[in-house]
DNA sequence: GTTCTCACA
DNA sequence: TGTGAGTA
């Protein structure tokens, strides 16, 4: 099972296969990184090579910009998420889709949208 | 051809 | 955030 975690994080893809994942330009995917929300790996020739964790930040830094959400917050936000998956491996109680709600509710609160207890919330 | 960094008429 | 330049 540490198996499948393993393999999320091989970072193997190309620029071009995270543009087409996730409607970004380079420019921004790159942009991101400054900004320390996600941390390809790099080849022998200093090209980015993106896990499918990277794609999967990327997609929540995605809709969390859309949210209206700044920089300093998610980066804040994927320190906690951090914990909540690592916590997720050592106990085995969180299932992937478990902490996805867990996270995407986080981003919600944190974003001063909709009210806790709406939608998301309940559903954990 | 693709991606990288740097810079901005 | 886009785009063009000059590379690797």
């Amino acid at each position: 099972m540490a198996e499948k975690q393993l393999r999320r994080s091989l970072a193997i893809l190309p620029m071009s296969t995270v543009m087409a994942l996730t409607d970004l330009s380079a420019r921004q995917i790159r942009y991101y990184e400054t900004q320390a929300l996600v941390h390809p790996a790099r080849n022998e020739g200093n090209r980015r090579r993106y896990s499918l964790n990277d794609v999967d930040r990327l997609l929540e830094v995605k809709d969390g910009l859309a949210s209206g959400m700044d920089f300093a917050t998610m980066r804040r936000l994927y320190a906690k998420t951090h914990q909540v998956e690592s916590t997720q491996l050592e106990s085995k109680r969180l299932s992937d889709e478990r902490a996805r709600h867990l996270l995407e509710a986080e981003m919600q609160q944190l974003a001063g949208m909709r009210p806790p207890q709406s939608g998301l919330q309940q559903r954990l």
